[in-house]
DNA sequence: CCAAAAGTGTTCATTTTACACCCATGT
DNA sequence: ACATGGGTGTAAAATGAACACTTTTGG
């Protein structure tokens, strides 16, 4: 019953998409770009592209985000690029024989966590590029079309993931520059939940969570008030106890 | 930049994997079978099979899972069919090009978790199928040689999402049959995680979770002792607080 | 001085844990 | 009678939530 004929398999396309988030203005948001071919002209979609031949999924991914944003994934922790660095992560694959109407093609979509860019550089493609909170991007009563193919849903799943992802990973750095407050952090899950957290207990919780963060022994103001310790993020990946998102 | 050429992609084939997984005499077991054909002719490997050209990732997997076990997936939850349900996700997708010798092979692998089949009844491929502890599968210390591809990955994987995955959602009934006692839901906890965990305690947990347990009104003695009561699952799917995994 | 953000201490409610104890059956 | 698993009560310990209060900057 394996019928595993390598000369008579179908056909497929593979790609990979991206759904990349960053924290701007206090709002969660995610790369879109313009179609600048049909199907969907015009309309905006995900970040992606076909795999080549003889490349991994991931390193598909990773060129993908570096071709659009000039971004690299962090893949080793004592990555000297100058480039900012992000998070990256398969998400889920995506394999409709009806979504795409021109073929059969069967998407890997990859999950990005970036922190904001102070100049978020619209790679090859010209035609459009841009940051757009993903409330706007998924909202079906807006003015504007919903995203091309399924990847309204596919940033759904995406945003899902970041959110709960947060609650029990150190994840929630890879929003937030090298080095960053106690404060921004905070800022930043309270940007992806939509909520409002107590300054004094998020404190307390997350400088008392051993390997989460470490002080990297300066100060600064640049939010106002006292200055504020500054931290990069420890070897910690998982938190234990979680995060707790509150309800309602 | 994106060179949407539907003429001129790279052809990939496209499979499904499944990591069945079960709970068999008080250890977490997975599927497998054996190949009959180079290359890892004789090796253990996950069942799989390529997608067919109009058919979804998802349905592949069932159908996959299907001819191999008998077994369906639940995906309504009245279903009325003599078969019994199992659930069924996407857990990833593996695309080293390297990964199959002969061509180049992405492969979408699925998780099920399924209830004791009374008769774990052998598909199509009569050349071997048999339920393994997955320690055993895993072991590079046995007498046995590691599992085809790059199956012990996934297998690995596929193990270690539905340790997780039973702490915060009601998943773990998917390991029994339709009518369980709060005892033999522990067990399942129990040999997942490799864990003892306190009787009391835990029947306490689980029955004050609203929606996780309905009782049926009926007993069973099944165990012995006295008499346990009788249910299945709620409807709920998000333990919350979730059920907590003892340490070391 | 005041405003703003950082950080600490303390109290109360809730949850988790550990374990004593009783219940209902089979042998 | 007794072993076996099912189920309840309860008190100590740990955790989370709420919030008063002090600290250190900029204006």
């Amino acid at each position: 019953m394996p019928p595993y004929d390598p000369s008579a398999f179908p056909p497929f396309a593979v790609t990979v998409d991206l759904v990349v988030l960053t924290v701007r203005r206090h709002a969660l948001c995610a790369l879109a770009v313009r179609r600048g071919e049909p199907p969907f002209q015009g309309r905006w979609a995900l970040p992606g592209g076909f795999v080549r031949p003889d490349e991994d999924l991931e390193d598909a991914a990773a060129r993908e985000l570096t071709e659009e944003t000039g971004l690299q994934p962090q893949r080793l922790p004592d990555d000297t690029t100058a480039v900012p660095g992000a998070h990256l992560e398969q998400l889920a694959t995506y394999g409709d024989p009806k979504r795409d109407p021109r073929m059969r093609v069967v998407s890997v979509a990859h999950l990005v966590l970036a922190p904001d860019l102070p100049a978020p550089r619209p790679g090859g493609d010209a035609s459009g590029v841009r940051w757009a909170p993903v409330e706007t991007l998924l909202s079906r009563d807006s003015e504007q079309p919903p995203l091309a193919f399924d990847h309204a849903r596919i940033l759904a799943d995406g945003v899902e993931r970041a959110r709960s992802k947060i609650e029990y990973s150190s994840l929630a750095t890879a929003f937030c520059p090298p080095e960053f407050t106690v404060g921004e952090l905070r800022r930043v899950y309270e940007a992806v939940w939509g909520v409002a957290l107590d300054p004094r207990n998020f404190h307390r919780k997350v400088t008392g969570t051993p390997g989460f963060l470490v002080p990297t022994g300066g100060t600064t103001t640049r939010q106002g008030g006292r200055p504020a310790q500054l931290f990069h993020a420890g070897g910690a990946t998982l938190l234990n106890p979680p995060m707790l998102r509150p309800e309602a």
